[in-house]
DNA sequence: CTTTTTCTGTTGCAAAAACAACAAATTATG
DNA sequence: CATAATTTGTTGTTTTTGCAACAGAAAAAG
């Protein structure tokens, strides 16, 4: 899949042309937006990078999704159970386009830019959503820390291009993330230097296998 | 999210409209497709129901996803690492549409109705497979066998508009679609009748909670 | 209708992961 | 730049989960 979608461009075209959409300047550490059943908002990062964090009763925090440029969020994506509150939080300083989804169909009368392109782009944003969502769902159900750990440094190694990458999470993040207990993580990131599969230093990761 | 997708409608537009689109017919325990590198299917489940499984190196079946009708699978929404086969296997009689998602922005020269409809209804196809994937990342982001349970029954419960609901799968597949062992999950069932969680006969559950 | 296969239900034991607690290092902040 | 706050790294202990193995029930196949 080949997402050819050019923010840049696409924030051109719609500033001033579409008075529903709205663009919004976030510190780091901001909360975003939290997740409100029935709104149906449509986010677009067009610069930054966020989480989206859920804090469940037991008090675990979980990263449910880890947002980069270009990705979209909000609560078209996510039946919003109400249980658990949904956060999406700045990990650096972001910005974001707001939108309410169900305005996607109601035509402009002035047929802005704004709606012409989104149209047009939409299913490429969200599959490109999609396929992160898969890779995540394959990372959760394997069935060891060690897995879980190799199969996101070899996603990481790919999309890098090179057996040496940054963590784009501290190492409690990325716990979270991978939904496992943070010691017990550092225990096996521990072996895996040992037993030769990875080298490390600082949240600089480099494959040592195949 | 409303998806008002009318896919008896949509199969008689097409019919016949494009050459590039094919119905097939599986039995019970076919292989539908099985996901390859680049080829870019995308399928349409019209009748039917079907899970994507995946067999790793250490001989684990994973039931990524459960297909139910007017679901859409395929390698669009796939990164295929070829590290693991994925397949497609029909769990009962399905009717599935081929096509190859790269054509669906070459216009057909006939201006084909099977395109128009597709083009116009494929974001509402897609969302609904998106909030799919984040209800099964928070099941698979629950930190105990009891919260995965409890969440999926949770689940089906208000998909169902109702505390009784039977399971769509076997035991054996809930462990797999779950990600935990099946002995352990049983445990497990066990202690959530005898803490007055749940009843249970056969694959028919009530929630006696909340 | 009988046989074979798959699925359900159980259990003891081994292994893995979570919990808890703390010191050292690093990073933010007044 | 000094101090507070957070993150990293470590380890002993407890709890949970996975594994293996098997018997009975149910379902599929011949």
């Amino acid at each position: 899949m080949n997402v050819n979608f050019d923010i840049e461009n696409f924030i051109k075209n719609f500033e001033n042309s579409c008075h529903r959409v709205q663009k919004k300047t976030f510190a780091k550490n901001e909360v975003i937006t939290s997740y409100i059943e029935k709104r149906n908002q449509f986010c677009i990062l067009i610069e930054g990078n966020a989480d989206l964090v859920r804090y469940d009763l037991n008090g675990n925090r979980t990263i449910v999704e880890h947002f980069l440029k270009n990705d979209v969020f909000g609560e078209v994506f996510y039946m919003v159970t109400t249980n658990n509150e949904l956060l999406v939080e700045a990990r650096e300083k972001c910005e974001v386009l707001f939108y309410i989804y169900d305005d996607i169909h109601t035509k402009c009368k002035n047929s802005c830019k704004f709606h012409q392109v989104l149209s047009e782009d939409l299913p490429e944003l969200i599959l490109s959503k999609v396929t992160n969502l898969n890779m995540r769902i394959e990372l959760l159900t394997k069935r060891s820390i060690r897995d879980k750990l190799l199969g996101y440094f070899t996603m990481l190694s790919t999309r890098n291009l090179s057996k040496t990458f940054l963590l784009p999470f501290s190492l409690t993040d990325l716990a979270d993330f991978l939904s496992i207990d943070r010691s017990a993580m550092m225990r096996e990131l521990k072996l895996l230097r040992e037993d030769g599969f990875i080298e490390k230093n600082g949240n600089r990761i480099t494959l040592l296998y195949k």
